[in-house]
DNA sequence: TGCCAGGCCGGGT
DNA sequence: ACCCGGCATGGC
């Protein structure tokens, strides 16, 4: 498969621009909150991160000091509404653990790393993918790496651009070789990608009565 | 009712 | 280098 020149990339995202606006990402106020839903929204719908979230707002637990400070077993307890929360109380303890390690505590200090250094200090921290590491640097840190997820690889496939085996890496490099290296653009140009996958792009396309539904497999509609 | 949600890790082959 | 099970709540 021939992969898509940056002109095919320009027409998409204008495409999904035209049909949606502004997506207004990512929702969430602080570069705290960011990162902790970032970490919180891991294989989960967004709405059961907000109750959260809510949770930790309402303990004065969206601080680094406190966060740092707080019982894993009462942690746990207020980030239960996001599920898997055994894990994530885990994931959020080592970031925090290695933030304070590692800066203090200071966020302001963590996004002055230049950002290919700082993505794979991030990367080192247990519990920090790669999609998870790229929405810290680019909607917390106002860092230009793109963010790729599950929508992105779906609808990019369902549409003829790349592979079904294209891995992450290689389609952030795609977008960023393709793109200039503009935050707004980038912000933008997932938030969109995640709106249009959520409307049109169902995870396992169903066809009526097919015998073989069980299976995966690419579509049996036309891409949308 | 089962499947899914803006992943990631660790162990097995 | 892949492949897979586990994690867990809430919505449709």
């Amino acid at each position: 498969m021939s992969t898509p020149t940056a002109q095919t990339l320009r027409t998409f995202y204008d495409a999904l621009s035209a049909a949606y606006g502004p997506q207004h990402w990512w929702p969430a106020q602080t570069p705290t909150e960011v990162i902790i839903g970032a970490i919180l929204t891991q294989n989960t719908a967004w709405r059961n991160v907000e109750r959260a979230i809510a949770n930790l707002q309402e303990a004065g637990a969206l601080d680094w000091t406190r966060l740092r400070d707080l019982p894993p077993e009462q942690l746990a307890e207020l980030i239960r509404p996001a599920g898997t929360y055994q894990v994530k109380t885990r994931r959020l303890k080592a970031f925090v653990t290695w933030l304070w390690e590692r800066y203090d505590g200071d966020l302001q200090r963590m996004f002055a790393t230049p950002l290919p250094a700082l993505r794979e200090e991030l990367l080192s921290v247990s519990g920090i993918g790669r999609e998870t590491a790229d929405a810290i640097l680019l909607y917390a840190g106002q860092l230009p790496s793109f963010v790729v997820d599950a929508y992105t690889a779906r609808v990019l496939y369902r549409h003829g651009l790349i592979d079904e085996s294209a891995d992450y890496d290689e389609i952030k490099d795609l977008f960023e070789s393709s793109l200039p290296a503009d935050v707004p653009l980038f912000n933008e140009y997932h938030a969109l990608l995640v709106q249009v996958g959520k409307l049109h792009c169902r995870p396992r396309p169903r066809c009526a009565d097919c015998p073989l539904d069980s299976f995966p497999h690419a579509s049996c509609e036309p891409n949308d």
